[in-house]
DNA sequence: TGTTAGCACTCATCCTCATCGAGTGCTAAC
DNA sequence: GTTAGCACTCGATGAGGATGAGTGCTAACA
């Protein structure tokens, strides 16, 4: 626990199979015979979440050993600090060092069924209607068919390039800002004007606005793009500076779809309130999600097991991410989170599917990449 | 729990004060003495969760009575409908019938303290800048204050005025639709445009819609402004009036807003993890709230108690909601969300400011009405 | 040398049973 | 009408014992 994997978080990079293991060296140490009997054990824990004892295994697997020789094998297992014995006469659990190595091993061969395929399919091409209901409609059933809590971070709009800027009047002072990007997805929040701006204007300048931006960045718009053209722009300079400052602030805001939080009481570790409740309340609050998801959003997929979370209310669960794309770029990234027990072998395989299905249609929607 | 004040919510029109009472004409048969041994069994258990003794109350109280005494008046009241023995040799536990009086002599004197006055204050204050946010922070408080689970419904647009329509091209086949109300609101949603329409066109229709459909209501605009303008379009008219109608059916969903569902586990009656997985499913899934919430828009202030609501769900909470106003007009409702237990007192007292802070702030943010 | 049977030992879980005490209802006295 | 007294009820608490799953160790076996 202490060792030095504390820290390091699978990560794939593009090419899915090359994994930057995390165990150290130290599964080296491990035979065949004591990786499939970790392996037996990790899947009775997951699915029984009750300590394994040899008796199990013996009697499961059919490597045709007796409960004994299982036995001998579990203490090596325990000494090596892949399992671990709630007290001496219970069998054992698997320890995150196990669920690491039992990952990486995962990474590339999880696969999912084809009921299961179809289910997300259906249930995903029901809607394609709207651009924000696809990332409900994905957290949905992302949550539905793990059965854990599922998160979805919506695209940062500010590294995306403008394809068009509008603002519409609301009130006296205030305006919504309506911001298109190249991938096609909107966004828009109502900003204050400056008094020096007529409603009427708004109009005017937000074709100027979008002429002048279109193609740049909104992040790179602000400090590089408008400082160049302030003299073309005139006597309202300062006034669009301030409004588009505005404007970039309130669309770096990160958005996260979240569906299922309640989905964690079905398991037994969660069957403690105070534990429950501590769950749910970072839930509920997002900023560690929202975090976990953005640090996520550069590798194919990561796996956070248990004190690999930074937030120690997150620590006796598990985090699965995986990006996906628009116009061929990491735009966004979705995620599952359960307890350290989960099914990582399906959660696995069911965002890779979901990642490539979301892509497809993100896609599909935006017509040209 | 069958008879006639079942589905008989508390219901005060314009004038705080003129209650329709709900408890029957019962409660007549309730002297003085009676009425404030029940107060105070209600307060204290509203304070400790569990049943309230004779002896509690003699002590606690100033009424300077003997347990025995007590004890026969709480026979009474028991014979009367307003106490429950959840066994034989436990104290008295309020049954709704009670907490229903309670609320009822409570509906106009409900009174906030300075300190809570001056948190609200100052908490409301601080983002006035988006109008959206307003009403986030105004759920944050209110479950902040209160400890329970608070619900804000957000304005419905189709009722109101229209003041502007926009149509902003997003992508191939797509355009984002921005609805600006007379009351200063904005919503916004994605609609797929009919083929007929060229993106190029979309700023024409726009001002047309603006035009013509200005002053009316947008659930008005639909089935009788537009057919008495048909003429007036030309060719475009059908794919007018399509694209209106995708307009008024996006906008008629109503949003709510909820904020400290995890509160409820601080209670003991959720302490069964089953219990509060049911409630918390609910409030996740926001079709019970929004249901109540919409119908509570049109009364200044309603309190549903346990089984008076129709979600079995949600039968051992109340629901207690106001309503706020802009230009004059109710525009939406919040509510809090707790056990049946709850510090109605309290609630009610804060509910109560907080519709009025809010609507002030409205009024203030939109400047004209 | 690896595998297995046997056995003593540990310890959480479950059940039972007795005790405790908060609270009631009733009766009789004030 | 109010109160003191008392028998009674019944959930909660906790101790003690049985149960059984599981371990670790040792010795025998292939």
């Amino acid at each position: 626990m202490e060792d030095a994997n504390e820290k390091s978080i699978t990560r794939i990079d593009s090419k899915i199979g090359s994994v930057e293991s995390a165990a150290g060296g130290s599964n080296a140490l491990l035979d065949i015979r004591k990786m499939r009997i970790l392996e037996a054990i990790i899947d009775d824990y997951i699915l029984t979440a009750s300590p394994v004892g040899s008796r199990t295994i013996s009697k499961r697997s059919d490597m045709g050993l007796s409960p004994a020789t299982i036995r001998n094998e579990m203490s090596d297992l325990t000494e090596l600090g892949f399992l671990e014995q709630p007290h001496t006469s219970a069998g054992r659990v698997p320890s995150e060092k196990a669920y690491r190595l039992y990952v990486n091993r995962l990474m590339d061969s999880a696969q999912l069924t084809d009921d299961e395929m179809e289910y997300i399919r259906r249930h995903l091409d029901n809607r394609v209607s709207e651009v924000n209901a696809v990332f409900r409609e994905t957290a949905k059933v992302l949550s539905e068919v793990t059965n854990y809590t599922s998160v979805v971070l919506v695209p940062q709009l500010s590294s995306m390039r403008i394809r068009r800027i509008s603002l519409i009047p609301v009130s006296e002072g205030t305006a919504l800002a309506v911001v298109v990007t190249n991938t096609g997805v909107a966004k828009n929040s109502t900003i204050s004007i400056p008094d020096s701006i007529r409603p009427e204007d708004l109009d005017k300048i937000s074709r100027m606005m979008t002429e002048k931006l279109e193609g740049h960045r909104l992040s790179d718009a602000v400090c590089t793009v408008l400082p160049m053209l302030r003299s073309e722009i005139g006597e309202q300079a300062d006034a669009v500076a301030d409004m588009l400052t505005k404007i970039e602030k309130s669309m770096s805001e990160q958005d996260v779809e979240v569906v299922g939080a309640t989905n964690i009481l079905d398991y037994p570790e969660y069957s403690d309130v105070s534990k429950a409740r501590s769950f749910l309340a970072q839930v509920e609050d997002g900023e560690y999600l929202r975090e976990v998801m953005s640090d996520a959003s550069d590798v194919e997929m990561s796996v956070r097991i248990g004190t690999e979370n930074s937030n120690p209310d997150m620590q006796d669960c598990s985090v699965v991410t995986v990006t996906y794309k628009a116009g061929g770029k990491n735009i966004g990234s979705l995620g599952v989170i359960g307890p350290t027990r989960m099914d990582y072998g399906k959660v696995m395989a069911v965002l890779k599917y979901m990642s490539k299905s979301l892509s497809d249609i993100l896609s599909k929607m935006l017509g040209d990449k």
